[in-house]
DNA sequence: GGAATCGTAGTAGGTACACA
DNA sequence: TGTGTACCTACTACGATTCC
């Protein structure tokens, strides 16, 4: 067993810098140390001892949650082995070990190779100059205690958001249609002529630098008409005839899988939706949440199957999710894997209808179906929803509704919370089609 | 005829955005 | 935090054209 240093900020710094000076004494595995040196601090996931008598020292470990070596992190390493030297640590060696998304959880409590290790000492201690260089010039600024001039940028919210992200935008003048707002990647070209023009708004930007959808987004935004191509939309449906099933999956993932035969990060669906349409235009809903905290995916899959019927277009929004998480299903469940695979047949997107055929001003160059809705279908809103509004807040709420500190009320809560967002989701998509195949859900329908 | 140039098509890699 | 898809760019290969 190793030593904790404890949350460093919970306990205050400089008791962990005690604390930590303590534990160095000793031949322990140190968790959360603590060191300072030079003005700049920093905190070590895990300190283990190596080597004996006057080799002696410590090997660091730094965990991250993400599955793969990021620069950032190598910059973080760099760091941290520079104010560990500084501070008197004898450190030999520092790893960065990170999750291995392959890795398949075999049960039983036994994690043996969730986290891969790369060893970077050499590439950070051969850094000690440039950390060096990091932490003279934030303390010039500090010093200097005037913000140093730097324009608002892609660094600012990348790979972190900076703190004073805020502060710096408030001192720009704001846009009433903001460039930002234009959909996709953005040209050489066009991103050239941006910041040559040091432009703000969409309606400064030439027709000519803009894709389709671009050109699209910019005309409804500067005239404030919606753009509807009704005649292709109702074109894009035509083939897809009644009945015609409407569906939605939510998920959870775990860092850490809690179940057998999952993987760090799988999407595992927990709960769906679905609504059928008949030729009469009835309209009936199917759902479908287990809240019991066992690997919900088998009962999902029957349950899913019994959902969606033998034949009809079933209409997501965004396909690629809903067919994955069939697909994966389809892998883990040999017995269901040819009926869960004749689904993804029957899948049609409504999400390149919408991108090709409607645009509407308030969607600011989003096509989710969170921007489209209210623009479409004005009595349906999302944030009208008692406590889940979207899939992050069913991921949540899945989870809160599992830990064992749930009361069965909550628990009920959130139950009922779920099943009402998952409904809006797929209720939205009926009213979407209807709108982009002209028609309208009291008719008869055959 | 050979070299240089141009346009097109295919491919790989990176990024943005959709979902959770 | 992840994955999948679409889009953009850069690169390469290839054929057509132009020039010497």
């Amino acid at each position: 067993m190793g030593e904790d240093v404890n949350d460093p900020q919970a306990e205050g710094f400089d008791a962990a810098f005690q604390r930590t000076q303590a534990l160095l004494q000793g031949r322990q595995p140190i968790f959360e140390a603590a060191f300072r040196a030079e003005g700049a601090l920093a905190l070590a996931d895990v300190l283990l001892p190596v080597g004996r008598g006057s080799k002696r020292g410590w090997r660091m470990v730094e965990v991250k949650s993400s599955t793969s070596v990021k620069d950032y992190h190598r910059d973080d390493v760099a760091i941290q082995a520079y104010v560990a030297h500084a501070a008197g640590v004898p450190l030999t060696a520092i790893a960065l070990a990170h999750i291995d998304s392959s890795w398949v959880y075999p049960g039983g409590g036994d994690y043996q190779g969730l986290l891969l290790e790369n060893d970077l000492s050499d590439e950070a201690f051969s850094r000690a100059d440039e950390v060096r260089g990091w932490i003279a010039g934030a303390q010039q600024i500090v010093a200097r205690q005037r913000a140093p001039k730097v324009a608002v940028g892609k660094q600012c919210g990348d790979p972190y958001e900076c703190g004073f992200l805020a502060h710096c935008q408030r001192q720009l003048p704001a846009a009433t249609h903001p460039i930002s707002w234009l959909p996709g990647r953005r040209s050489n070209a066009l991103q050239a002529h941006i910041d040559a023009h040091k432009l703000t708004e969409l309606k400064e930007v030439p027709d000519a630098l803009l894709n389709d959808s671009q050109l699209r987004v910019k005309k409804a935004t500067v005239t404030g008409k919606p753009y509807f191509d009704r005649q292709g939309a109702a074109q894009a449906l035509a083939a897809h005839k009644l009945p015609a099933y409407f569906m939605d999956f939510e998920t959870i993932q775990f860092a850490v899988p809690i179940w057998p035969g999952t993987r760090p990060y799988q999407q595992i669906p927990f709960q769906f939706s679905v609504h059928r349409l008949t030729r009469t235009g009835k309209l009936e809903q199917q759902a479908f949440l287990d809240l019991s905290g066992n690997d919900p995916s088998l009962a999902f899959a029957k349950a899913l199957l019994a959902a969606c019927g033998e034949r009809g277009p079933i209409f997501v929004y965004n396909a690629g999710f809903e067919k994955a998480r069939i697909t994966e299903l389809a892998g883990r469940f040999a017995r269901l894997s040819e009926s869960l695979l004749a689904l993804n047949e029957r899948v049609v997107d409504l999400l390149p209808v919408a991108r090709a055929h409607y645009y509407h001003p308030s969607q600011q160059g989003s096509w989710s179906i969170k921007a489209v809705l209210p623009a479409l279908c004005p009595d349906l809103r999302y944030g009208d929803l008692d406590g889940v509004q979207d899939g992050g807040m069913a991921m949540a709420a899945f989870q809160e509704a599992l830990s064992p500190t749930c009361s069965p009320a909550r628990k009920a809560e959130i139950e009922r919370q779920l099943l009402a967002y998952c409904a809006l989701d797929t209720y939205a998509m009926v009213r979407m089609w209807a709108v982009f195949s002209g028609k309208t859900l009291e008719e008869n329908l055959v």
